[in-house]
DNA sequence: AGTGGCGTTTTTGTATACATCCGTATTGAC
DNA sequence: GTCAATACGGATGTATACAAAAACGCCACT
């Protein structure tokens, strides 16, 4: 086999069974086959197994010794934990990003807040899933901190299917903007308690929403859960 | 070669190499030879690279493509991020722990802190480095949240070797027992915020501790720097 | 003497082969 | 008829072989 940018070709796998995970083609619960894996994407089985433990490690799949890797099926219990520390995270990048934002960020953020209107004025769920990402990471890069940056990322792509579930909730989406908007206008104030305060409860899981997301994966058709 | 408990040898090369690298055994910036791992450790590259392709995915160490592996090599700012999610983390654990510790949690945070104050008593650094650990542990577990313990542990992992240096500050055995036991009269207390704000306090590197902590760095011999 | 190009050597990335263990099904005994 | 034990198929874990790229050094040329 040629090797014309052998480089990334275990990088590439990783990404891409990583996608498949995220956005549902490769459900919760899934055995990951190593063979099948491997003449799927035309490769042996070595780039695979690379792949799988960098996902290992990373906690998106298990890896049972001798017994072959699944994709991870977080209870619903360890869902609201994943979204209570997200919680925390973001409230935290918020207060950092109000005592440190710079002029470009601040254009990002607008900007980024700017496209999430256009989104719920046309009712487009999609679109506002995706600008809502965008939104989030200018929050995160806002906060100038490279490490929080890192770790944002990688909690928010892990949460990204519940995300998803949880936006089809009825009116969320518009909730959802109305307090993207006050907590614009705390970082911009550099209010950084009343940002961190806003951004918590913007994410965290409570009440009536937590029950709200555990009925959507519960009528999904058991796939989730 | 035999294989009598198959299962775990790449497993068990994972935690041999991390061990290294948080002891100090490979200090940030060595490279990785895959080889010389291989005839090390009494095997063939193929687990070293899965041990590698592991490390490399919590970020302990840097894959650069066809270029070999090397312990990441934290820059002070960086460190200085860590340090501050850390604390964040921390204060988030002692506030949960702080209103669902049961009486198991009660108990075990006790007995950890009065090793702790064993270890402060008789002087031992290396002791105390050890009891602390421990300690923070406890509150993690307190917390009741799987996730967070998750979270704070593989962080806390991270920055054992800083940590460490820490230590040997003058007197900051002292000074870190003295807050651990705010610390624990807040969590019993039920004093959410309080334990909050005491936790941040406690691991925050703030003014002069981040200067001291740079000091110990670079006195080291350039080995972290 | 310094620099640039070329060949060698070392190392990484992938494929394949083999040994071991898990799961399942079939068969036999009670 | 049911349960258990064994054997077989299949999948995982490791080792080895091979291909390609990068690092290194050497020689020639300016």
């Amino acid at each position: 086999m040629r090797h014309p940018l052998a480089t990334s070709t275990f990088h590439k796998l990783r990404d891409e069974i990583e996608n498949g995970i995220v956005t549902g083609t490769l459900p919760p619960g899934s055995r990951l086959d190593e063979v099948q894996l491997a003449s799927r994407f035309g490769v042996s089985r070595t780039p695979i197994r690379e792949a799988l433990m960098q996902l290992g490690a990373i906690g998106l799949v298990e890896i049972r010794p001798r017994r072959g890797a699944v994709v991870v099926n977080p209870g619903p219990n360890r869902i609201y934990e994943m979204f209570e520390v997200m919680a925390e995270l973001e409230g935290m990048a918020g207060s950092l990003a109000a005592r440190r934002y710079t002029e470009e960020d601040r254009a990002k953020l607008l900007a980024a807040h700017a496209e999430c209107e256009r989104s719920v004025k046309s009712g487009d769920t999609d679109a506002y899933y995706y600008d809502n990402e965008i939104f989030h990471r200018a929050i995160y890069e806002a906060s100038h901190s490279g490490f929080l940056l890192d770790q944002c990322t990688a909690l928010h792509r892990r949460l990204r299917p519940y995300r998803r579930l949880q936006l089809r909730v009825l009116n969320r989406m518009k909730v959802s903007f109305g307090e993207h908007t006050r907590i614009v206008e705390a970082i911009l104030a550099g209010e950084a308690e009343a940002a961190r305060e806003l951004l918590r409860g913007h994410i965290a899981v409570q009440g009536d929403r937590f029950g709200d997301l555990i009925a959507s994966l519960t009528s999904n058709g058991q796939k989730l859960l």
